[in-house]
DNA sequence: CATGTCTTCTTTGGTAAGCTAAGTATTAGG
DNA sequence: CCTAATACTTAGCTTACCAAAGAAGACATG
């Protein structure tokens, strides 16, 4: 491309195409760097990834069914049986009754699954919260509405996308499994 | 809380630890709907979210090896394999012998796989995307660098996070399992 | 009270993703 | 030639996840 044509595309009428490859850039950048250390993490704690999130949502709404796990986790009953089963083996929640319904389980955190977030509270954060924190009052301020912006942008999406997505069914008979998680 | 000392909090002095709290939510948001659209966008195309990361490297790469593959995707290369393997039994993708190097095996995308990608583009992509296309220019730029910048306070985090984190030795004796992907 | 229907959770059986450890070739260096 | 390193695969196991089928309480209605 020539070098006119270069500036006229770029300071000119700047495409936004090239805008959105580079959110798109630093938002695969940052799923990455999210999930790698998802995984050191939770490894450090001694749990993996998906027992650590049972935990962590156990411990911050002091006591929830498994149902609730479910849809905000985004994932099955049945799988969260299984994470369940997992922490109850290791002590770091208990299971118990509810009385209004007994139908209801309400998962619990024992004063066990409650220290061993202390102890390693989330590292990914701790490290982002702190270089947040160094940035000037105007920054973080900016910073945190666009992360909102483009977490709305994707939210709003999945509302009138499932549906679209759902047409996935012509090849392989699925049955919209995230339906739940509207609350 | 009562609703002076909420006023107090929020308009007077303004703590950045609401802030930080607030971009957290936000990411978590932006990962979440990612990963359920990963699950039903890759269905949608009738394969795995980790056959689809698979598929959509090797098509954009024109030629990986095994051992790029997996340190690009974090995982390890009998993983990889075993992806590859599945991606294979589809005819997707092929092996192909190194000539410069037999050890080498180098994975390339058939014209079928080719083709799955561009039957189903990235779903969330082309959802964001157009939401994306819809904001003004400067708010365009705004979420672009912020982005960016968040993301680099997450890759710079890992650099020295990294050691830190694999003090988790502790309780598993592991050893760097992602030591690899500095390229 | 009985009966049928929901709801909530668990069980069962199966697939996929991921790891480590142990091969198999192939190359590179004495 | 022999040894060490590299690149990949195999084998065996664990975890995450789901769908379908069960079990048991809640509830309405005859």
């Amino acid at each position: 491309m020539h070098l006119a044509a270069w500036c006229k595309d770029n300071f000119m009428t700047m495409k936004p195409r090239d805008r959105t490859d580079d959110s798109l850039i630093a938002l695969r950048r940052i799923l990455r760097a999210t999930e790698l250390y998802a995984r050191d993490l939770a490894h450090a704690v001694g749990l993996t990834p998906a027992q650590l999130r049972v935990l962590q949502i156990v411990d911050e709404r002091g006591s929830v069914t498994p149902k609730a796990l479910a849809s905000q986790m985004g994932v099955s009953q049945a799988t969260v049986t299984a994470l369940v089963d997992k922490l109850v083996a290791q002590r770091l929640v208990e299971r118990v009754q509810s009385e209004s319904d007994r139908r209801q389980t309400n998962v619990v955190a024992t004063p066990q699954g409650h220290g061993r977030l202390e102890d390693a509270p989330d590292a990914l954060q701790q490290r982002y919260v702190r270089a947040f924190a160094k940035l000037a009052d105007w920054e973080q301020a900016q910073l945190v509405s666009s992360l909102e912006r483009v977490a709305d942008m994707m939210d709003a999406q999945k509302l009138d996308a499932a549906p679209v997505l759902t047409t996935g069914d012509i090849k392989g008979g699925r049955k919209g499994s995230h339906d739940l998680q509207e609350n």
